[in-house]
DNA sequence: CGGGTTTCTGGGAGCGCTCCCAGAAGTTTC
DNA sequence: GAAACTTCTGGGAGCGCTCCCAGAAACCCG
C-alpha cells in the first residue's frame, strides 16, 4: 500500500495553505473560485480523500451514526421491515459524507461505547420494554431517534407507523365481510408495536368477542405456533388479524395444514405488506422506506443543531386488498 | 454532555503513567499485575471508553471493517441470505472491538474510501460481472475477502457455498420423483452464484431437456415473472428448480394463480432454506450464518497477517425435503 | 482617497491517543 | 558480587486533520 497523500500535499499541489484545503473540502465560505478550483484539481490528481480519523479527532465530529438494534438475537435483521427502513437510512445519508455503523445491543456496554464520541448520533430500533438505553444515551446529551414508540415515553423524539389505525382498518375490513369469530396474533407485549396493533383490534372489534388473542414474537415460527394455539382454542375461527406478514407466513402454513381455506374458511389479513404468499395477503401497508428516511433525517437535524423540530412522526397506513381476506 | 474523561485522567487516578493505561487497555505484556489492577478500578470508577478517533489515528488502525453490498439497488438488503450473513458477521466480531461499517456500493467514491485508512479491511458482498472494486482495493493492499465466488477470478480470498452441488442435489431429486419437463428459475447471469446454481442444474439434467430456462434477479417479483413465461413456453411442465426461496415465492404465487397444484402438478424445489411457503419449500439449506462468521474470521485473520490460511472456503450444502417436491 | 467593512488566506496549537526509546527495577548466571 | 538479562515504567514525539487568530487583499461608502 502507498502511503497516502496527506492534506499538505494537496496543499503544496494547489498551491495554497492547509487551511485553503480544509476549508474547501468542508465547504466552508470565504474561499476564492480560483482556488477552490485549484483544490478541486489537486484533489483529483492525488486521488485524495481525507483520513476520517484525523478529522474526527480534530473536529470533534464522528462523521457516523449508529444504527442500533436493540435485541441481542437479532431477529430483527431477518425482518423484511428492517431491510426496508436499512435502505431509507441510507438513501438518507448519502450526501452527508456520513457513515452508518451497525451494533446489536448487548446490553451493558454499548451505552457507553456510544456516549463517548464515536458516533455524532443514534437510531434505536426494535425497542423492548423498558429498556434503558434510550434514557441513557439522551440523558448523555446524545443526538436519539427512536424507530417506533418507546413503551416507557420520554423525551426521545421517534417515528413510527400508525399502528393502531392501520389495525382498525385491517379488522373493521374482517368485520365487514361479515366474520363472527375473529382473533389476532399479537406482537410482543413488551413493544409498542405489537400494543398499538393489539389496541386497534380491540377498537374496532368493540361489542364482540375479544379473548382470541395471541401474543407472537415477529417471526414465522411464532405465528405458526400461534395460530395452532388459536385453532385449538377455537375450531370456529373465521378470521384472523396478524400483526405481521412475517408471522402471517407462519399462520397460513398451519392453516394450509390444518386443511383450512383461505379465505374461504379463515380470512387472513395481514401488517407491512412485505411478503408475497400464498394466497396474496391482504394487508396493511406502510412505507418502511420512508421510516427510514424521516428516522435518518430527523437524527440528521438534530445532530445539526435545528430548531422546531416536530418531536415525533407518525407516518400513514394503508390498507391493500389482495386475496386472502 | 459532560467532559469525557481521557487517558491522563485514567494514569493519574490509577497512579500511573499514560503508557501504561494504553497498554493495559491493548492488552500489551509487561505490565505488572498491580497496575494492571489500579488501572481496570480506575477505568471503571471514571466510566472511560477510549476516543476511537485518537487511536485509530495514532494506531494506524481504524478499529472498523466495512460490509460493501455491491448493489445499488439494496435488494440484497431484503433477502433473508443477507440477514443470516449480517447475523454471522456479528458474532464472529463480538469480541474483537471491531465495529461494523455498512457500506452500498455506488460505483466510484466507495473504492477511494476504503483504501484510505477508514477501515482495516472489507467484506464485499453481491458481487456483479466482473465488478473492479475487489481489485481495486486488493490492489490496494486492503484485505478483502468476498462473500460468494468472484466471477472475474483473481486472487481475492472468497466464502461461498457449495452452490453446484445444491444444484445438483436439488435437481436429481426432481428427476428422481420421475419428472419429465422440468424448468429453472436461475439466478442472475452476471453473478457466480447464479451461474453455479444453474450449471449444477444442468449437470442434473445431462441428456434431458435443458432449454427452459429462464434468468430472474433473486426477488420474488422476478420469480413471478420467470415462472409466468416458464409456463407460457411449456404449458405442461411438471417441476422447477427455482434458485432461491425468495424466487420461490414469487413463483409459487403464480402457480397458485394458473391453478397449478403443488408438487401435484408441479414440483418445486427452492434454495436457501430462508422463507416459510405455502406448501412449506423442498430446498436446498445452506447455513449463512456460518457464511457470516466464516466470512468474517477470515478477514480478522488476513487483518492479522496470519499465515497459510484457505485460499478460499466451500460450504456445504443440504437438501431438506418438504412439501413441495 | 482614507477609514471602515468584508472576503480571503496562512500559521500553528492541539484533538487524545500509540508507540518508540531509554532508564529503573528485579532475576538469573557464573 | 558483577555482568547480562528480562520485566516493568514514564517521557514525549507525532498521527493528519480542524479551527482560531491575525493579517493581507479587495471592496464600499461618503
Amino acid at each position: 500500500m502507498t502511503r497516502r497523500p496527506g492534506i499538505d500535499e494537496v496543499a503544496r499541489l494547489a498551491g495554497v495553505s492547509k487551511s485553503t484545503v480544509s476549508r474547501v473540502l468542508n465547504g466552508a465560505p470565504h474561499v476564492s473560485a480560483r482556488a477552490r478550483e485549484a483544490v478541486r484539481r489537486a484533489v483529483m490528481q492525488l486521488d485524495y480523500s481525507p483520513n476520517q480519523a484525523a478529522r474526527s479527532l480534530a473536529g470533534h465530529r464522528a462523521h457516523a451514526i449508529a444504527l442500533v438494534v436493540s435485541e441481542p438475537s437479532g431477529r430483527v435483521l431477518a425482518d423484511p421491515f428492517f431491510a426496508g427502513v436499512m435502505r431509507g437510512v441510507h438513501a438518507e445519508l448519502a450526501g452527508h459524507r456520513t457513515q452508518l455503523v451497525l451494533m446489536m445491543s448487548q446490553p451493558g456496554d454499548v451505552g457507553s461505547y456510544l456516549t463517548s464520541g464515536h458516533v455524532d448520533g443514534a437510531l434505536v430500533i426494535s425497542l423492548h420494554g423498558h429498556d434503558p438505553l434510550l434514557s441513557l444515551l439522551h440523558d448523555n446529551g446524545l443526538p436519539v431517534v427512536a424507530g417506533g414508540r418507546p413503551l416507557a415515553g420520554g423525551p426521545v423524539p421517534y417515528v413510527d407507523s400508525d399502528n393502531f389505525t392501520g389495525a382498525v382498518e385491517a379488522t373493521q375490513h374482517l368485520v365487514s365481510l361479515g366474520c363472527e369469530r375473529i382473533g389476532t396474533i399479537a406482537g410482543p407485549a413488551d413493544m409498542a408495536v405489537g400494543l398499538d396493533r393489539l389496541s386497534g383490534w380491540r377498537r374496532a372489534m368493540s361489542g364482540r368477542r375479544t379473548d382470541l388473542v395471541v401474543h407472537a414474537d415477529f417471526t414465522p415460527e411464532g405465528g405458526a405456533a400461534a395460530m395452532t394455539s388459536l385453532l385449538a382454542r377455537e375450531p370456529e375461527l373465521d378470521a384472523v388479524f396478524v400483526a405481521a406478514d412475517i408471522m402471517a407466513l407462519g399462520a397460513l402454513q398451519v392453516l394450509h395444514a390444518a386443511g383450512r381455506r383461505v379465505p374461504d374458511d379463515v380470512a387472513v389479513v395481514g401488517f407491512d405488506d412485505s411478503v408475497p404468499a400464498v394466497p396474496p395477503l391482504t394487508t396493511v401497508k406502510q412505507d418502511v422506506e420512508k421510516f427510514g428516511r424521516m428516522l435518518t433525517w430527523r437524527l440528521l437535524a438534530e445532530i445539526e443543531g435545528e430548531e422546531g423540530l416536530p418531536p415525533s412522526v407518525l407516518l400513514p397506513t394503508s390498507l391493500v386488498l389482495r386475496t386472502s381476506a
